[in-house]
DNA sequence: AAAAAAC
């Protein structure tokens, strides 16, 4: 039937119900005209006079709406979102535990040095929110609008939902970890738990509370040591080969020729062998003269070797393999002239949609320099635009596996004449679930063709490429140029679960842009709420939203317009924001490879950075041997929430600094 | 177990 028929039987659909239209038309004429289109010569054009002002949220009627949700009314999230209803609606618990703690405020009038900065930072705050409140109500209904719009999501919501509201209530490691491996365990678990009223006691006063929790410690120990089931679970752990602590080794260094920072002095670019276009746009790119890296691969990437190159995160490696594959595009071309549909002969695979586009932000304009082309194909988007491109032809294909496997098997993207690959964050594209495809897509391309793998990590794990794909390559790295020699300071805060948000919040409330990093999307949504709650602007980026809002959100953070970003692990790798100064670890990162990339967002090209990894008490020790691992010297100290320490760390001045 | 990556 088509639409816009009536149906025949049964309730007739509203439209064509003439009381209901009556009605609407009525309220309509009451609500006065709609806003109409803002372009002159447009159909629905309404003058600016003419046209209603809409309906803002000034800044009382935001604190009002965070109030009204500290206490558990969600009458305004009911009508703003309500996907977020419904997640509530699943953890009862929570309603409770909010109204439960009048305790915070408590805390807080308790501490007058607080209150004192806590007034400041309100007139500041509510200052911001008027500034921002215009954007950030339609950004609002994007949201949800994305929500809605977004068959994938629900998807992910419904699988995942559940399971979250699980994990967040009931402590969601140790449980799981019982149940999975050892059933025993599990009743000795529950003993514990009813064990331990004295926390509720405790949590009626704070100061008491961290007397006793020092107190707590050496008892705590005991505890475990006289827990058998608790070592059997460990020990079961490590027998799972692919979630242990354990996995987290340092892999064996693949053997490198070092570099030496002094080698590279006056050295430029067009002595290791780049052409005058490329040299010049390469400046214009704001390369004046090449970092290490990109001196000791250069050469060997010119004379078509495989080559392996390790330098730390923002040490140039973009450039290190983008310049001289332009090059040697152009060197080779003989013959091929500019056909249309010719194939790509150069490929670039990187892990994650934003990196491909920021590579292609620096190889482009080298590749057009010279009168190559490159295109970005990655998924998110739609495929026509990239379609289109490899049919009028392209030289360098830049994107991530799984789009590029799509336009393949759809005969769209043929890789046979590619003579040079490029494995951007290679030892990251050798992880389970990348592996495959990087290794179906290789196969693809021209036989013995070159390979070049990139990373500030690059580590044995890409043994299984190097065995299959690279023929006697050869290694570089910059000597001396460990991590923790650089310019950035590391520190470890242990704090108590109920002080995070606080404690996060008082991090993130600083005017340079801050990155903050979570392990998973759903707590990445949830920081982001809790932050504006407290009057911090944040926006979020993580695979679960639409590729229009990672971007745009991302852009937020690099124009400044919002100073902090609260991402999953999608960001720790590869992506360069300018002037990040502070990278704020919300949850510990799984292995001592992502906290390096993940502090290598901040101190990029020997700017100074720091980075704050926020735990509970009972990862203390897995952190301590994440450092070790990575090479790291942090402090690690208790915090609560209006510590000086905090406000050094997010950069303000301290009491201590006021008053002298 | 999570994150990323295709429609």
């Amino acid at each position: 039937m088509p639409k816009n028929k009536k149906p025949a039987g049964g309730r007739p659909a509203r439209n064509f119900d003439p009381d209901y239209v009556a009605k609407r038309r009525a309220q309509q004429a009451k609500k006065g005209p709609k806003p109409g289109s803002r372009s002159p010569g447009h159909r629905g054009y309404r003058s600016p006079e003419e046209t209603p002002k809409k309906n803002r949220w000034d800044a009382a009627e935001r604190a009002e709406r965070a109030e009204q949700r500290r206490q558990g009314d969600r009458r305004f999230d009911r009508d703003d979102r309500p996907q977020r209803e419904r997640f509530d609606e699943d953890r009862p618990k929570r309603h409770y535990e909010r109204d439960d703690r009048p305790r915070r405020q408590f805390a807080r009038d308790d501490r007058p040095r607080r209150d004192d900065r806590a007034r400041d930072d309100r007139a500041r705050r509510d200052d911001r929110g008027s500034r921002f409140a215009r954007d950030d109500r339609p950004g609002r209904d994007d949201r949800r609008f994305d929500r809605d719009a977004r068959p994938q999501r629900r998807s992910f919501d419904s699988d995942d939902r559940p399971r979250r509201s699980f994990e967040r209530d009931s402590r969601p490691r140790r449980d799981d970890r019982s149940t999975r491996f050892n059933s025993d365990d599990r009743a000795q678990r529950r003993y514990e738990r009813d064990d331990r009223p004295r926390r509720q006691f405790d949590r009626d006063e704070r100061p008491q509370r961290r007397q006793f929790d020092r107190d707590d410690r050496p008892q705590r120990r005991f505890d475990r040591d006289s827990r058998p089931q608790r070592r059997d679970s460990f020990a079961n752990r490590d027998a799972k080969p692919r979630f242990t602590p354990q996995d987290d080794v340092v892999l064996e260094r693949l053997e490198a020729d070092a570099i030496q920072a002094s080698d590279v002095e006056g050295v430029s670019f067009s002595d290791l062998g780049l052409g005058g276009n490329i040299v010049r746009t390469l400046g214009e790119l704001g390369a004046a003269s090449p970092f290490p890296i990109q001196a000791a691969t250069i050469p060997d990437v010119l004379a078509g070797k495989d080559v392996l190159g390790r330098g730390r995160t923002g040490s140039g490696k973009t450039i290190a393999f983008g310049a001289p594959l332009v090059e040697r595009l152009m060197e080779n071309k003989g013959g091929t002239k500019r056909e249309m549909g010719r194939k790509p002969r150069a490929l670039i695979l990187a892990p994650t949609r934003e990196l491909a586009l920021q590579i292609d932000r620096t190889v482009q304009p080298i590749a057009r320099s010279v009168g190559l082309f490159t295109t970005q194909i990655y998924g998110g988007v739609p495929q026509a635009r990239q379609v289109g491109a490899l049919k009028r032809g392209v030289d360098i294909v830049i994107g991530t596996p799984g789009r590029i496997e799509d336009l393949i098997e759809q005969g769209r993207l043929d890789l046979s004449d590619v003579k040079v690959s490029v494995l951007d964050e290679a030892d990251h594209m050798c992880d389970l679930g990348f592996l495959e495809p990087v290794q179906r897509i290789l196969r693809q391309t021209a036989p013995k063709g070159q390979k070049l793998l990139f990373s500030a990590t690059l580590d044995t794990g890409v043994a299984a490429l190097v065995n299959e794909f690279l023929v006697d390559p050869a290694v570089h790295e910059v000597a001396g140029e460990d991590q923790d020699s650089g310019t950035i300071d590391h520190r470890v805060l242990v704090a108590l679960r109920e002080d995070k948000v606080q404690l996060l919040t008082e991090l993130a409330d600083r005017d340079e842009k801050t990155l903050v990093f979570t392990r998973t999307r759903a707590y990445a949504e949830q920081l982001v709420d809790d932050l504006e709650d407290a009057g911090v602007r944040a926006v979020a980026l993580h695979g679960d939203l639409s590729q229009g809002r990672r971007q745009r959100n991302l852009e937020r953070l690099t124009s400044g317009r919002v100073k902090v970003l609260v991402a999953t692990d999608v960001a720790a790798r590869g992506i360069h924001v300018d002037d990040i100064t502070l990278v704020i670890q919300a949850d510990m990162p799984d292995e001592y490879k992502t906290y390096l990339h993940r502090s290598g967002r901040t101190g990029r090209a020997g700017k100074a950075g720091r980075v704050v990894t926020v735990i509970p008490r009972n990862r203390r020790r897995r952190m301590t041997e994440m450092l070790e691992r990575a090479e790291i010297d942090a402090p690690i100290v208790d915090v609560f929430p209006g510590d000086d320490v905090v406000d050094e760390i997010a950069g303000r001045p301290t009491i201590a600094d006021l008053t002298s």
